[in-house]
DNA sequence: ATCAAATTACGTGTTTTACGTAAGTGAATG
DNA sequence: CATTCACTTACGTAAAACACGTAATTTGAT
């Protein structure tokens, strides 16, 4: 049983989404939701596998929150449906943490297609989008960056909540407090944080929080 | 007596706009270039009062140029001479540290009356201009930051130089070992640092470093 | 039920920051 | 020419943060 959560800030359009994937066999639809702060709050309490968001036409902030949420919620596999299918966007969600990607020819199959596979730890973005996906990825690693087998890993929920403190100038006392732990536990966070993303400084701890939307510049 | 030093990356229009500076009572020409790196090494040697920048049609990383100028040489006013005088442009010429401006309407006495202008300590926008940057201005003061009567100091290249070492993710012995003094007065300089702009913790250091293109994310 | 990751926390030693003081240099100004 | 002001250099002392290791408990996933 897959356990999914829907998104989509249109009210038709989140019904029938729920109402065709909760008809499909296996899968469970655990959470609907057309508020992204809603969808957050309710995810913190029940898990899902996937999220299935539905990008409205003109938005660019939505990837932001994209990121967010798959920092949020790491294990979580994103699927972003999109009527807008251009190179532009697509590059977007795929840098914002998406892991599928159903443009506006996509049929049911597909969709079910897209779950399973990401499901089962594979991304999906759709024959012809793979192939703009591939070369530009291919483009990027001619930048000669050495990144030694390195997965860019996930932090969890409380140590985006440190970094996050800590980004808004917060001393170590001042979030030891605020989450009412001791200074030793906040800089452990912090240490892990370090190790885990393999940061030599906390000024590059810093960049890493801007680039990825957990703290404001 | 005005020195002046002149910047235009179009050979034909350095040697008329310099012509034309010359000629006037009061002014002299210091420096003429058409290459930014030749440009700054010049001004080390030679400080100018005002720096008249003519901004090439296309170039928006012209004005990341300026903001390293400004804060490599804080007391050098920089005039810009655009062709191109949408407000996005001036918007973010004014961003950068330009201050003054003046558009393709302007005449040899308006660039004269600007260059007066800014020598005495003030800005200079065209009139048109003016009410533009107001405008947004106010609309900026709409948000409600404490800024109490706290003028956005500039640093010295000393302090500039430190504050790239440092986001670069070097540590004080590093940085120390590079410049060839001691740690302490690495110490120093970013105390300095973190005093003149009014700053309470490094993060916000780095985010000012990064806002002034003084270092890469 | 079991295994991995997350959260909590301490010990110890080094580095950085906070804040004050201070000498020497150079440019600006009256 | 004297004065003033910012800049660069540097030290002293105490507090805070960081590096690196260890470890008990809890939570999650399979």
């Amino acid at each position: 049983m897959i356990e999914i959560a829907i998104y989509n800030d249109y009210q038709l359009g989140l019904e029938t989404l729920t109402k065709l994937i909760a008809d499909i066999p296996d899968f469970r639809v655990t959470l609907s939701s057309r508020n992204i702060e809603e969808l957050t709050q309710s995810l913190k309490k029940r898990k899902a596998h996937i999220l299935v968001y539905s990008l409205p036409d003109d938005s660019l902030k939505n990837l932001i929150q994209i990121s967010q949420l798959k920092v949020a919620f790491p294990r979580m596999s994103i699927l972003i449906l999109s009527q807008n299918d251009g190179d532009e966007i697509i590059m977007k969600a795929v840098k914002s943490g998406a892991r599928g990607f159903l443009g506006k020819d996509s049929n049911t199959n597909d969709l079910k297609e897209a779950i399973l596979t990401l499901r089962n730890g594979y991304e999906y973005f759709g024959n012809s989008i793979t192939k703009i996906v591939l070369n530009r990825y291919i483009t990027s690693l001619d930048t000669p960056e050495q990144l030694p087998a390195n997965e860019i890993k996930q932090l969890s929920a409380r140590q985006i909540e440190i970094l996050k403190l800590w980004g808004q100038s917060l001393s170590n006392q001042e979030i030891a407090d605020k989450l009412y732990i001791s200074v030793r536990t906040v800089e452990t966070h912090k240490n892990h944080i370090m190790q885990k993303l393999n940061l030599k400084s906390t000024v590059d701890m810093v960049k890493f929080a801007i680039k990825n939307n957990i703290i404001e510049i």
